[in-house]
DNA sequence: CAAAGTTATGCAAAATTCGCATTGCTCCGT
DNA sequence: ACGGAGCAATGCGAATTTTGCATAACTTTG
């Protein structure tokens, strides 16, 4: 029996629906009925009467809803309680990391279950490149996670810091979609098109310059005139979607949009480009939860062919 | 978040050792310490110290002991509410099987999430061969779940049941085993050397003719004399861990005894035959959970080659 | 009456969990 | 003091579970 199931449970007693159930759930409709069924083979009872339309509960699963909120309320208000006893004795470790990373890395990155069990506290800053860096330089926070490219601008790299890979994504270019489902826009138009463009902030050079490299390896100049500017991903993404124009963003960022047919990629592969994952420290910092995750990490990185900078001979400006 | 890392945490509370708590859970003790840690990774505390030996609770942990405690015994009081409120709308389903598919089998079988939601209830009879047929005839069972090989006497093949297959064993020789895990007794012995033999009771005629095919092959007669006889294969077993003599058993029911190293298979795969697991019902008998269950069973069968005997013609004795 | 919406199922892919083998460590018995 | 036993964690491949896609069978809606 999994929490999740009660979750589920309660949503589909809300919506009696399960396609809406399921998309509240940010699942499958088919996956989201077995897992009702799940739930109804380990109660042993039918919960749901889908004999009607829309289902409506049984008296079984009228008497499951309020003693199943209650038990998901303890079981947050426990673990609740229990962080906090916990507080006092486990060491928070802080990070700095892009919004992208911050939002669909991190979590299943730090919840991964062959993760040291320290940390088990950690608390965000999230920011633009430029931010990221200046924690990190200033120690406001323990560790950065950025993107990187071996030909990007070497900016932590010259100085006093020491880095890892953790994980991988590429950028896409994308544009939003009209009703036929065809991209809005596209780069492979006559030369001198305009195409509007959802450009990152000045202060996230660190991506316009990697988007630079893109640019110069397509087979002739664009017209891309810059109608929006921002350094949260996000909000450049809901930008494409709103049909605003061509955007470069993280693919796991938007690999859920395009997949449900809200973006579209264009360009092909020409126009990404793959970006690594990685986790900066300054060289000789040292913290006991720090050590283990790093330790972990450096074990985890063999496979992944991770650099590991130590170079404190430039220091940083 | 899982019902089962809560107990696992319970038994960890209580034994305050990782292989103990693993062995009573029915887990490997690796599969144990990744339950514990994803249990920790979903509270977001450490519950356990594993600096000291043997471990304790960290103060989260002893928070945590009594308020699981209580979220188990709510969450089993809960689906036992439910299956009550459901009983009078759910008709019971009886089956009769042999005990060995009671114990081993049936629970996982019946549990299958794909399987229809009905039935929900069911009533088990547990009985050696004999008495599951005359269950199934005089109607005081819907089903009955037996083993059967097509060299077999076909005692249910004559009368007007029928079946389908839904699963697969295979009767193994086993022995109990030394101080140095070498079989107590083989059946590789100079001719004439006297065996002890755990038999089945006469009732289970059934499964005495399937051993006396087996015995039938082998190269030479073997002297099995017999010391111990029952119909409770699980008893057999016990025996022949106590040292007892050798016994045929089915697969399901010595497996983890054999990994366990209490018992040793003997005789090899001469010494074994494959043997099916089938579900007969009478023909003719209709009840609407019932069609359910054996319109699915006749969909998943159809990949395992069942037999599907439907002759009313000569009735049983 | 056709189109849309609904839930369930088959199937293959993806993800998770498992057990085995082993490591690195601590404890215990001699 | 030392070797063996016991302990918990980890790497790895296998086994199992869960998922999403495609689709079926059905009901509802326009």
């Amino acid at each position: 029996m999994e929490l999740a199931w009660f979750e589920d449970f309660l949503e589909i007693a809300a919506t009696r629906n399960f396609s809406t159930a399921a998309a509240s759930r940010n699942i499958s409709q088919p996956a989201f009925s077995r897992r009702i069924k799940a739930l109804e083979q380990w109660v042993g009872a039918e919960l749901i009467d889908r004999s009607t339309y829309p289902v409506h509960l049984t008296s079984a699963g009228n008497l499951f809803v309020p003693r199943c909120q209650e038990m998901v309320r303890d079981l947050y208000r426990l673990r609740t309680d229990c962080r906090n006893a916990a507080g006092a004795s486990s060491r928070l470790l802080t990070f700095a990391a892009l919004h992208t990373l911050a939002i669909y890395f991190f979590p299943k990155w730090i919840s991964h279950p062959e993760m040291p069990s320290a940390p088990v506290r950690s608390s965000m800053h999230t920011g633009d490149f430029l931010e990221c860096v200046e924690h990190l330089s200033s120690g406001k926070c323990d560790f950065a996670i950025t993107y990187d490219h071996p030909d990007g601008p070497p900016v932590l790299e010259g100085g006093p810091f020491e880095s890892l890979q953790i994980g991988r994504d590429r950028l896409v270019l994308v544009s939003g979609v009209g009703s036929t489902g065809a991209p809005l826009f596209d780069v492979d138009v006559p030369e001198g098109t305009r195409i509007p463009y959802l450009a990152y902030s000045w202060s996230d050079g660190y991506l316009g310059k990697l988007i630079s490299l893109i640019q110069s390896r397509w087979r002739r100049p664009l017209n891309l005139s810059i109608v929006y500017q921002s350094s949260l991903a996000e909000g450049l993404k809901q930008m494409a979607i709103a049909g605003q124009g061509v955007v470069w963003l993280p693919q796991i960022c938007v690999q859920k949009s395009v997949a449900q047919g809200e973006l579209v990629q264009i360009g092909g592969h020409q126009m990404s480009l793959e970006i690594e994952i990685r986790i900066f420290r300054r060289v000789g910092t040292r913290s006991r939860d720090g050590e283990a995750l790093w330790r972990y990490l450096s074990r985890t990185a063999e496979q992944a062919s991770g650099r590991n900078t130590a170079d404190p001979a430039l220091a940083m400006r």
